[in-house]
DNA sequence: TAGATTGTTAATCGATTAACAATC
DNA sequence: TAGATTGTTAATCGATTAACAATC
């Protein structure tokens, strides 16, 4: 495997590969073609090769993939293998499912706290401490964190992105419904839920139209 | 405006700059023009020129567009207008907080009721009924409903969307992590966290290797 | 009128798909 | 060997960007 620079396009596509190979039952041989993945998944399989040329160092023609490996190759790609840790700001009830939520440690992704400008308690469920939102530079400082997902009104994304900016963060997950202005070097990721509802919307609007001339 | 087909990518932008025109202050002036957007946002201004063309009818030169009447235009092309009423499966705590978010009503989404396996309670913070999986098809079909939003664990994933497909569903937003085979005329929306993910954790990893060659 | 801004037509860029050669 | 499958090179497709003409 060679270290080339990969698209955002493909860089997407494999944590579906993942889950997908994840899922596969036990029983299931240990080999696995580009072929079958795409079928599976309805993609196409030149693409589906391609994007496992990225980060697999090759299948053996008439055989395909070694599951295992092809896990811990995409894994190890993805950087799931080292844990990140994240602080989590705005502790209402998204921010405490994410809290909870035990998936994200395949992913690598550890939340250490959660912070809020108004804590209801000072633990989640789960026991993962909530802190005033003043303790978050020093906690951030002090853990190396470089990660922050945000789970704030919208109203108080930007003001909470600048804080994670200045305590040394260099990601952001942003759930707020808004765009957030930052520096080039910091990456925002939006959880755009607008988007997702825009492509459904239009979808059923366009589904609705269609069955009212049908019923003409 | 003429009724053109519209590609995904520009459907997606869309929300972002309703969301940016919603936001604008009360004292802003009336117009707003496609640089002035362009430039906030971070985007190129031919785009959002192009973007708007397809759901505006059409900004005056040297002027711009009559902020009011994009934002209708917007809502309108998107179908925020009209409401969309939803079931929810699984009331999970991420169930739960889609269902307390105030915030789908701008986007013309109504969730109407939870339905899980095991409901721990029969309605929600906010007073909205949680019913046992049994009762659903009965009330899908009673209310017309037309889309799903699935929050169940990735194992249940596959046969709730069944599910929802044989009780009429024609939209899926799916929350679970995992791909669902469903027949070509109903819509799968993935709210892909594992997605974002890969692409933060890439993000990350990059910038670790960076500082420590710095370091050297 | 001059200049800012719109909308459109043409050029570029990137990503997907098709065709094919290599291999076990 | 034959055939399934891989990986790569070339062709196509779509989306973005650049150039420009139109307009208030």
């Amino acid at each position: 495997m060679e270290k080339k620079t990969i698209s955002k396009s493909v860089l997407k596509r494999l944590p579906v590969y993942l889950t997908y190979l994840k899922n596969l039952p036990e029983s299931a041989p240990p080999n696995i073609s580009a072929t079958a993945m795409a079928t599976a998944l309805g993609m196409g399989e030149v693409q589906v090769r391609k994007d496992l040329a990225m980060v697999s160092d090759g299948g053996r023609p008439k055989i395909g993939y070694l599951r295992e490996s092809l896990i811990d190759d995409i894994e190890q790609f993805l950087g799931y293998d080292n844990t990140t840790d994240a602080v989590l700001i705005g502790a209402g009830k998204l921010g405490q499912a994410l809290m909870g939520y035990q998936g994200f440690a395949d992913y690598g992704l550890n939340i250490l706290a959660a912070f809020d400008i108004n804590p209801k308690t000072d633990h989640s469920d789960e026991g993962k401490p909530i802190y005033p939102i003043e303790k978050l530079t020093a906690f951030c400082r002090s853990h190396k964190v470089l990660m922050g997902i945000l789970t704030v009104p919208a109203e108080h994304a930007q003001e909470a992105a600048d804080l994670l900016i200045a305590c040394g963060i260099k990601a952001i997950w942003n759930f707020a419904p808004t765009h957030l202005d930052v520096p080039p070097h910091i990456l925002i990721q939006n959880e755009n839920m607008a988007m997702s509802l825009a492509v459904l919307s239009v979808h059923l609007q366009a589904q609705i139209k269609e069955e009212k001339e049908n019923a003409k």
